[in-house]
DNA sequence: GCCGTACTGTACCGCAAGTATAGTTAATTC
DNA sequence: GAATTAACTATACTTGCGGTACAGTACGGC
């Protein structure tokens, strides 16, 4: 008794994903049941069991799934923003700009964040996971710090900063304006807290 | 076989939610077991349901004590600044500080706010405990907004600010120095993000 | 025509959430 | 000092989920 499948062969474990991360972003890890997930995915549970060893495998294909995505998104943006002029401080503000558009440009399907989401159940999942975790929010870090080691050079601020700390404050507003905009049901929160981030960047690296 | 109880009667509902509170944020409500509560508390199954009906009004008892706690907490620190200074906006300031200062010391064991865990799971929660969550969100805006309208009017800022935005960005902060924190398992980053805000809000209204 | 990939089908185990209901103990009230 | 009430205990049950095991099958590429 085999019908046809619903879509072509092999993208089953993709569907697999996606769903998850739906349902995990709504409901937390543990919440999120295989059996939902098959359902909704047209397969059965042996399929998910071929596709994935068990639910902590899962758990971290989804994370580096996440991950890279979020990476290839940001890159892409600032490295426009990048191109589009030359001097550092301008061209990370004019990221950061059309990081909010985007932002304020996304379906009302509310985004969250699916590494504060593991990191709120960290007990859940292994080393490995807590450490790829760790290891994305570490690359956010250096990355942001890198464009400031070159503002700053160029634009020395007006009083001594933590430039580290200050990176760390792009991932912090993000992940705090995702747990406002949810909490609150506004999606307005979220790119107006990277626009107030960027005025504080102004602020200290600007010229008088 | 009715054993003594090991504490005296009628502190099992409190043990029982501190005992929860640590382990929803370590794990989530979903996997955090009825039956694990019961065990370290020191209680039977059917001692949980005299005291809640089911999970879902222990869910409401937690985040209620929760916001109550940090309402507390938080109102007799700034209180206590308020009284050190007259001005409003460097009242506001020591506030931070001793805020950040007392983030510092506390113990290793690792923070969480039940807020954001909650935000992150909030399908298995009914629109009650949504809508508290809410409220406790909104209650921090109005606090520190009517803050910053004090300050404002005595320090005008350098530009044009959207002071409920400036006030959310206290929450934000916080809620994702927390996640920053328990990620990378450094209790210096939340700190470190207070003082950030506090150096930023100080740059906007600081007279020249 | 064969092999590997991507599954299906069936059957089962153990644990946890939650329900139901009757019974017990100790302090409080009258 | 008897009755009442708060704060539980004891036992038994249903349902659903994670996970295991294993045999079978449809299809595309070589």
């Amino acid at each position: 008794m085999n019908h046809l499948p619903p879509t072509r062969r092999g993208e089953a474990r993709e569907r697999l994903l996606e769903l998850a991360e739906e349902a995990v972003l709504a409901k937390g890890f543990a919440a999120t049941s295989i059996d939902e997930l098959v359902a909704a995915a047209g397969i059965t549970k042996s399929g998910f069991f071929y596709h994935f060893r068990d639910k902590n495998t899962l758990a971290k294909a989804m994370l580096l799934r996440y991950l890279e995505r979020d990476k290839a998104l940001l890159d892409d943006l600032f490295s426009r923003a990048d191109e589009l002029n030359e001097d550092p401080l301008h061209g990370f503000l004019v990221g950061l700009k059309m990081f909010a558009e985007l932002l304020a440009d996304l379906p009302d399907n509310y985004p969250g964040c699916l590494a504060a989401s593991f990191c709120y159940q960290d007990q859940l999942f292994d080393a490995e996971i807590r450490a790829l975790n760790a290891e994305g929010m570490l690359d956010w870090r250096r990355r942001f710090r890198s464009r400031f080691e070159a503002i700053a050079t160029r634009y020395p601020p007006w009083e001594p900063v933590d430039l580290d700390a200050l990176a760390d404050m792009a991932t912090a507003l993000v992940e705090g304006g995702l747990i406002l905009g949810r909490a609150l049901n506004d999606s307005r929160i979220l790119p107006g807290q990277v626009l107030l981030y960027r005025d504080f960047v102004r602020l200290l690296f600007q010229t008088v």
